[in-house]
DNA sequence: GCAAAAGTGGAACGGACACTCCAATATGTA
DNA sequence: TACATATTGGAGTGTCCGTTCCACTTTTGC
């Protein structure tokens, strides 16, 4: 869409300002208004670079998301460990963007354009803990990896989802339970 | 707010219209002129017996919620089984009405007086889990237990999650595993 | 340097929606 | 019965917001 470098730098721009905004306010926080005002950019402007408000709000926690990525370049070098270290820093850390990606799961509950989106990624990374699941135990079936895996995740989502509500609540004290717990670990 | 019988009546109508809307469109079809469509009532009449319209939303939720539990009378018998399946239950039921618990859920993620609601129910379902682990496996020091019943519940609720959105994901197969203690059976 | 295409600001539009107000009526009580 | 108070409908209010439209400017390739 973008073709010319100003088009590219007001893109930046905007993307930027929706971070900050999200970042901030949580997504309640985000108008239109409120994106185009911060990035100092007509309505038009905007619409000449997105297709509508949650494009841009979706690139943003996509781009979140990657950030924190322990192998990004999917080198299949990530252990179980790395994999659940990035996803408590992506709850806990400093970016409060984890928040609305939650927020955008929630929203997937009922709007199956998001629910789409959604599973994807989540798909994408039930595969990753797999993978991982299956370096750290040689020989484990992939069935029972996914299975894991599965479970792993939905633990950690959960997790999540509290420490964000409670900031009391020790979310990595938690997480590496989900890893030492007999219950999903091996035998013996 | 309600004293007359017609009151109470009208209250009822409201909060089944609620709960009708709720679970055929979801959180965002719930409008205040779809409420009192449905109930054959006036703005007036609403504001009248509750005060606001999340108001309403809130109580057809937590009688939802009541509605499922196996030990409502705390009597302290539940086991953990029953839990799991309970909550299994509540997630893949007919009821739609868990979409909705998740979906507020992700509103307490920024609403704080959203999210102290959600804590506090989640506080009261963490300690039924902790007691029925302690039941489950008598001795076990009460932090541990509770410990236990936060990872355990944690991944009941991401499991929750995936079920909603995606239709083909077997949530109460792998809500199992969550409970399968690989020490204390022969073999998988 | 010139045109075609991209980029720009911002007024205006259309619609949604929670909530208020109030005059009229129904209900319960003494 | 008489009266205080609860209940009622629904028009009206205020607000917010995403998106469109368009006249104008800037950029870029040639």
């Amino acid at each position: 869409m973008a073709r010319y470098r100003v088009g590219l730098e007001t893109r930046e721009r905007i993307l930027a300002a929706t971070r900050r905004l999200l970042s901030e306010f949580g997504i309640e926080g985000v108008t239109l208004k409120a994106i185009t005002d911060q990035a100092k950019v007509g309505a038009g402007s905007f619409y000449n670079l997105f297709d509508s408000k949650d494009d841009a709000v979706f690139e943003v926690v996509r781009e979140a998301v990657e950030a924190v990525d322990p192998d990004p370049a999917g080198a299949g070098t990530d252990s179980l460990e790395d994999l659940v270290d990035a996803f408590v820093a992506f709850m806990t850390g400093s970016s409060p963007i984890a928040r609305i990606y939650l927020q955008l799961a929630g929203r997937g509950l009922t709007d199956p354009a998001i629910a789409s989106r959604v599973l994807r990624s989540h798909r994408r990374r039930v595969e990753r803990f797999a993978d991982a699941w299956q370096r750290h135990e040689p020989g484990l079936d992939a069935i029972e990896a996914e299975h894991r895996a599965e479970v792993t995740l939905a633990a950690l989502t959960g997790l999540g989802m509290t420490a964000l509500m409670d900031p009391g609540f020790d979310m990595r004290a938690h997480a590496q339970r989900v890893l030492q717990d007999p219950r999903l670990q091996p035998e013996r």
